[in-house]
Parts: structure tokens; sequence; C-alpha cells
DNA sequence: ATCATGACATGACAATTATCATATCGGAGT
DNA sequence: ACTCCGATATGATAATTGTCATGTCATGAT
């Protein structure tokens, strides 16, 4: 049932390893490879020819595109067990999109070739694959019409509410992204994201000690990203 | 190879019915219902249970989601050949947004219980399914962004590109949407999108009767789009 | 230790966008 | 034909957000 594959806490073995038989198991397992990337490094260049199936063992990373212009703009941030490799990799031939490392990151990449022609004779596991996508894309686009919809203030506070409750499960945690990056996440000002904050400070809502964020006040900050 | 189903110019028949021995397609075809909305009329509501998997025969749809405030918030516009059942269909009970015809519409709906077992039994049929979704998931978060990063007349110029080219091939056309609609999709004000269009006419871009605009400048359009 | 650099921070001001008020137009229904 | 109503339209004004200038602080390189 596992011939080469002994990540055991992987989701991965779950997905792909339960719904093969030994042989094929044997397939991918033996075209695993497994990468470490330190915080800033860059993991999936946006461009770039899409050879492998990429998914997050550990760490945190971020989805962006850049602009010629060179602003970025934040499409996600990604957990281990959701996948990395997500949007295009079974429609395009290049990535749409990069990714990097915002924590020291382990990735665990598979042949995509292997993923595809698995897919194509393994309708358990094309169909497993399928409502992963679909989940991930509704997330991803629905978060953006939420994110739409609010103001500045909104924003940021549904930020901090994302890291607190999904990211960190602490009221008190390290921010893992730069103002600027929520600022690119968000769609707003690097200086904005920074009043906002002060103003969140000054009104008793959070303590700030440079990246450490201390929820003071989650009520607030909820009826903030609610609707204020 | 064609047991029930008729449709000769439907892309379903090429996606599903290509994939399956004829025991299978008839289980499809037997289960399908054609569905014919007016202008304006809902085709699926959110919040309700997803039974079917609803696809575009012929016409011209939006897909959004209303938040309590009544706000609409336009996900994105479909036209035939792209599916309507995307989101949520496979992750989800529920429809996270609601569906209504722009234009008079044909869908040809299938048993979602019968997609899925079939799916789940064909990795030929799934994996067609998981590349479609992936393209269409993909192009709906690029847009998003596209439009995101835009100032309104960016944003106005970008729907009226989008219209010409994607969707009617002509430099003149019958606008599909309000003002508000495209208010609803560009996420700005009704009044500024009126505003906007009266700029682009006192600046000969463009000629508008009422619904029906004419691009009388292209060039401009796109260089406002592009950045403006 | 000093310097350079980039992240963080704040204020003043400009640009963008939303809100409110008001008016006209055109189509649906009587 | 008349009336009503929503869509379209425009201006004035307010609110929001971005830009620019400037300064501090922490950190790593020399």
């Amino acid at each position: 049932m596992d011939p080469g594959c002994t990540c055991e806490l992987c989701e991965l073995r779950e997905l792909f390893v339960q719904n093969l038989d030994n042989e094929h198991a044997e397939i991918v397992c033996s075209g695993k490879v497994e990468k470490t990337f330190r915080q800033g490094e860059v993991i999936i260049k946006e461009g770039t020819l899409i050879q492998e199936f990429t998914y997050l063992k550990s760490g945190l990373v971020k989805l962006f595109r850049s602009d010629p212009s060179g602003r970025e703009q934040i499409i996600t941030i990604a957990r281990p067990m959701d996948y990395v490799s997500l949007l295009s990799v079974f429609s395009d031939k290049y990535y749409n999109y990069s990714v990097s490392a915002l924590e020291d990151s382990v990735t665990c990449n598979l042949k995509m070739d292997d993923i595809r022609t698995l897919a194509n004779e393994n309708g358990k596991l094309a169909f497993n694959l399928l409502k992963k996508m679909s989940r991930i894309a509704d997330t991803i686009i629905l978060e953006s019409l939420e994110i739409r919809k609010k103001h500045l203030r909104g924003r940021v506070a549904y930020l901090l509410i994302y890291f607190s409750q999904t990211i960190f499960y602490s009221e008190e945690f390290d921010l893992p992204l730069t103002r600027k990056e929520m600022a690119d996440y968000v769609g707003m000002t690097t200086e904005n994201v920074i009043r906002t904050l002060s103003e969140f400070r000054r009104d008793g809502i959070l303590k700030i000690y440079g990246k450490t964020i201390h929820i003071a006040n989650m009520d607030s900050l909820k009826s903030i990203a609610e609707f204020g």
C-alpha cells in the first residue's frame, strides 16, 4: 500500500496513495521530490513552464502576480494542506502567478505528467482533485469579493482576523507579511495599512510590537470587518 | 454512440458522450432536462441545494452574490460553452452565488448525482471536467485581479472591450447590462459608470444610443484600459 | 562603530470615488 | 394618451484613498 512514500502526515498520501494500486503508487512515489525553501525564496516563478505538481508540506507561502510597473498583487496565502499548484496547472502550460515562501517551507513535488496520466485513468483520483480544486477556487473567489466590498478599515480587520483564526489560532501572533505585502493583498497603499493599524492601536483594539500583533478587542475588530 | 442526446451542437456532447460507453451515456442522457429562461429570470438561487449540473446552451447569464444590504456583486458573465455550474458544485452542498439570464437563455441540466458517480468511475471524464474548471477558475481570478488594479476609467474601458471582443465580436453592440449592473461588475457606483461613459462620448471614443454602444476609437479605449 | 538600507510611521495635501439632490427620458401598464 | 417608475444623466459636495515629503528605527554590511 505504501511502496516508497514515507511521508506519514502528508495529505498527498491520503489523496493519491489510497486511490492507487501499488504499481501506480510506485510511479508517483518514485518521482517524488521534496524541496526546502527559506523565507523569502521563490518557489514558483510566473511565466515558467509547469512541470511539477507542487504541494506544501510545511510552512506558509503567498501566491502573487507582478505587473509590469512592478506592483505585486497577492492572490492568496496558502498553508500546508492547501494546494500550491492550483490555478492553471490543469489548463495551462505556464504559470500565471508566482509563489514565494513567507516562512521556511517544504514542498513535495510530483511530476505533472504522472498526475495527468493517472488522473486520466483513475476517476477516483481525478474526482478528488476536482473536489479540492473546486473548493480552493471557490474560496479564493469568494474571499476576493469579500475584500473588495469593504473599506480600508474593514479590509485590515478582515486580514488580522484571518491570521488570528485561520492561520495561527491565537489572538497574539507574528505577522507573516510586511505592511507592504498586507497592502498588496487587500489592494490598498502601504501607508494606509500602517495608518489603519495605528488607528486600531489608538482605539485600544490592537497592541502592536513591530510584527507582533495582539488583538485586544476581537469583538470590535469583528464588527469593523463586518461593516465599519 | 448517441443514445438519447440529440443536441448536436452542444459541447456537453463532446465532453460527456464521447467519454462514455453507451450504457453510461444513456444514464446521462435520460436524466437530461432542457430549460428556457427569459431575460431577467433567475436560473440559480444562492443558498439553494445543488442538485443539477447546469450548462448554458444559448443566451448570456451573470453569476452574482447579494449581500444583506442588498448590493449585488457580479462575479462573472458566462456565455454558452462556459459552465454555469462551476464554483462550489463539486465541493459544496449549496450554491454560493446566484445566476440570472441577461438575455433569453437555454440551459441543459444533468443530475449532479449522475455526474458525480460517472466522474468517480471515469478518469477521462473527470479529467476533462478538471481541465475545464481549472481554466474557468483561473480566468475569473485573473480577471478580478485585472479589474481591481484599474481606476474607474480603466474598468469601464475594460468592460466595453470585453463585450466588443469576447462577447459580440463587433465594435457596435447592445449592452447586455444596465449601468447599475456594470457598476456591480467592476465594483464602482452607478453614477460613476454613467459619468465615465459620458466622458468617453465627449472625448469621441464612444457613440452612445441608450444601450447601443459604438466604439469609435478602439485604440484610445485600449490605452485607457491598459493604463488611463 | 558607522553607514546604508529598507520597513515602519505620520502629516499635509491632492486625486479619486461615493453620496446626495435633482432632472430627463423611455417604456409598461391602464 | 396618460401616468408611473426605473434607468439614465449631471452637478455639487463629502468621504475616502493615494501621493509625496519627511523622519525614526532596527538590522546587516563594511
